[in-house]
DNA sequence: AATGAATGAGAGTTCATTCAT
DNA sequence: GATGAATGAACTCTCATTCAT
C-alpha cells in the first residue's frame, strides 16, 4: 500500500513520480521497468522511492489505480440503466464505452499499462494488482448485467462472471485490433459499434442456448 | 533453431530438459524463466544447455513447437467443414474445439505457455515465436471464415482479420475461465457449448448489423 | 564517464581502486582484464565496481586520465619552443622528454598502458579512449612541428602528420628498448639523447629529400 | 609446435585450414578469435583441431609461419648488398622493402596479423609467437647493419639491437599510416622513398652523435 | 523526512579444452 | 585418425533492496 508518507507530498511532486513511472512501466512493462530509471526521471533519491512505496509492485499499483480513478473521475459514474427496453440498454452501454475508449486511446499509456496488467496471466507477483483491478471494476459489471437481464438484454442461463470474462476478452480483443488499425476517432465509433452488435449477439437471449440446453426461460422483458 | 544436437539426444533426455524448460517456462512466463533453474532441474550443465540451443529464445521457441506438434499429432488435422449448412459448420468446428480444449486441459503447462505466448505483446523477443503460432494457425482460421461464410454461418460485412480477433479473444477469455474452475470433462463440453453458442452470436449474419450499417443483406440461415 | 560518485569516495579507496585496475589492465591489457580481478584486489563489490564506473571501459579510460593528468601535473605543462635556432629546439624538447620518460619509466604499469592503448589499432571499443589521449597530444605536437620548421630545425616537405606518426614510432620503439634494457636512471639521459639525435636525422632538412623529390628548397640551418 | 600429422594431410586442406584461421585472426585479433568460428569456416571437427594443434597459441603461430614462409619465398632471400657505397646499400634495401612492402599490401590479412603481432605488446601468451617472428628477421637486419655500417652507411656507435628497434618503429608506423592513406601502388613508392630517407637520416653516422658523445669516430663515407 | 552509497545474488552468454567412442 | 558431445569456469553487467547517516 502507498504509505500516507506520499500522500502528504505537495500534488506536483506527487505526479512527477508517478508520471514518471507510468511511462517507464508503459514502455517496457511491469518486469523490465527499471526503479533506477523511474527516480532519475522523477528526480527523487532512492531511498525516498523507498520511503513512498514499499516496492516495485507497490508503485504500481498505485500508478494504476491514480490512472483509473482519474480516468473514471473524467467519465462520470458508470451509468447503469435500470428499467426500459434492452434496446435502451445496449444504446446506454456503447454510448458509455464509446466515451471510454476516446479516453483510453488519448491516453494511450494508461492503455498499454491496463492491457498489459490484463495480459499478465503469469506473473504472479502481479496478482495484487490484478485482483485489485478487477475488484473495482467488477462489481459495477455484475450490477450492470443483473440489470441488463432484467431489462431482457442479457441471457440468464449462464454465471454473470462468464459473461463478463467473455465480454473483457471481446473488448480486449478489439482494443488490439483498433490499435493496430491506429483510427481516427471517427473509426472509433465504429468500431465501438461494431463491437458491441457482437457483444450483443453473444450475450443476448438467445434460441440456440433454449434448444441446446434447455436452460431456464428467458426472464419476461 | 533447435541444433541438430539435441535431436540426437536420448528421447528421455530430451524430455527431461523440454519438461524441465516447460515448466519453468508456464510458472514465470518467458521473462523471469531462469535458465539456472532450467539446467538444474534437467540435469545438465549450463554448457551443454548453450550446446544444444542458441539462446533462451530458441529454448522457449523450441519448447512450444514440440509441444504444439504433440498435441495436434494427438488432434489430428484441423477440419475444415465444407458444404453443408450453418448448423452442420459449427457443429463440426465445436466438435474439434472440444477435442482441442480436452487436451489443453490435460496439459496445463503447454495451456500457460500457449496463453502467456498470445499475450506477449509487448516482447519483441518473441516476435518470431509469436509468429510462427500465429502462421500455424492464421491459413487455417481465415479458411474457415471463408467457408463459415459461404455455408450463411459467418457474417461477410466484417473483415475476417476481426471476426478472428474477437472470436480468438472470446476463447481466451473461456480458457481462463476454464481454468480457474477447473472443471470436470463433463463441465468442459457444456462449457465449450456454451461458448460456441456465444461466438455464433457474435459472428453470425446479424440483422443488427444491416440496420446499423446498411450492409449487405443477410445471407439467408 | 566517472560518475561524481567516485569523486566522494576517501582518496585512499579512490586510489585503492584505481592502483587495482591498473595493475590489472597492465597485466592483462585491457580485454583479458578481468573486472573480477579488480573488485578482489581494490576490496569492493561488483556492484560497487557498477556503482562508481559505467563499464569497463569506463573505468579504463579513468585510469589512463588519472594517471596522465598525475604525470603532467609533475612534469609541468608542454614547453613549445618559439623563436631561436634549431639547437635551441631540440635542446628545449629533448630535456623535457628526457624527463617524461623519467616519470614513466619509474611508473610502468602507466607506461604499459599507455603503450597498450596506442598499440591497441583494432579495438573499436577503445576508440574514445584513443581519441582522447591523441587529443591530448596532438594539438601540441603540430604546434611543435610547425615551431620546428620555423626554426628550420624540421622539414617542410612533408605533412605533420606523416612526421609526427614516424617520430611517435620510433619514441615507442625506443620506449620498449629501454623497458628491455631496465637501464639505470644514468642510461635514461643517453638514451634520450641518442633518440633525439635519430629523431633529428630522420625530421631534420634533408638533402636527400632535396634530390629524390625535387620538392622545396631545404631552409638553410 | 604443430604436430607432423598436419603435415601429413592433403595439402588443400591444410589451406583450407589456415586460411579459415587467418581471416578469423586478421578480423577478430587473436583473443577475439573463436576457434568455434574457424572449424566451422574449415569444416573440421573440433576434436580433429586439437588432434592437429596444441591449443590457440599453437593455431596461430602456425598460421603466421606459414604465411610468411610463403611470403618471403615469392620475395626471394634478402638480399643483404655487401661492398659497394652507402648510396648503393640504401637503394638496394629500398628496392627489396618497396617489393615487401606492395606484397603485403596485396595481403592485407597477413599484413594484420603481423601488426597485430608486432602490437601485442602486452599478451604473454603470444610471447613465443613475437620471438618467433623476431628470430626469423633478426639474423637478416643484423647482418644487413653490419654490411650497412662496412659501407659507410649505417653508424656505429650504437647498438645494432637499438638501431634495428627504431628502424622498424618507423616502418611500423609508415605501414600504419599508409594503410590509412589507402595508396594506389604508385604512392607506394614514392612513400616507401620517404620512408628511407628518413630512416638514413636517423642512422646514417652523424656528426651531431660526433659532437655529443664523443664516440667512436665515423667511419669514412 | 530524506538520502544515496553499498551490495549480493543473479542474469544470459561464451569458449577453449577434454575425452569417450 | 577422427569425432563432436559435454563441460565448467569465467565473463560483463543489472537491479531491487537495505541501512547508516
Amino acid at each position: 500500500m502507498v504509505r500516507p508518507r506520499f500522500s502528504k507530498l505537495p500534488p506536483e511532486q506527487q505526479q512527477a513520480i508517478v508520471r514518471a513511472a507510468r511511462e517507464e512501466f508503459a514502455a517496457h512493462g511491469f518486469h523490465d521497468a527499471s526503479l533506477n530509471r523511474v527516480i532519475e526521471a522523477a528526480g527523487i533519491s532512492k531511498g525516498s522511492m523507498y520511503y513512498y512505496f514499499d516496492d516495485k509492485v507497490d508503485l504500481f499499483a498505485h500508478v494504476v489505480r491514480i490512472d483509473l480513478e482519474q480516468l473514471f473521475d473524467r467519465l462520470g459514474p458508470f451509468p447503469v440503466p435500470d428499467g426500459g427496453s434492452a434496446d435502451e440498454f445496449w444504446s446506454t452501454l456503447e454510448g458509455y464505452y464509446l466515451r471510454l475508449m476516446t479516453a483510453l486511446t488519448a491516453t494511450p499509456d494508461l492503455a498499454t499499462l491496463i492491457r498489459g496488467l490484463l495480459a499478465a496471466s503469469t506473473t504472479p507477483v502481479l496478482a495484487q494488482a490484478q485482483a485489485d483491478l478487477t475488484q473495482a471494476l467488477l462489481p459495477w459489471l455484475e450490477l450492470a448485467v443483473i440489470r441488463g437481464q432484467r431489462a431482457g438484454a442479457i441471457r440468464t442461463d449462464l454465471p454473470s462472471a462468464l459473461l463478463i470474462a467473455v465480454v473483457m476478452g471481446m473488448g480486449q480483443a478489439i482494443d488490439v485490433w483498433l490499435m493496430n488499425q491506429q483510427p481516427a476517432d471517427a473509426d472509433l465509433a465504429g468500431s465501438v459499434g461494431v463491437l458491441f452488435e457482437m457483444i450483443r449477439g453473444a450475450v443476448a437471449p438467445s434460441k440456440h442456448a433454449a434448444v441446446r440446453k434447455g436452460g431456464a426461460p428467458p426472464p419476461s422483458e
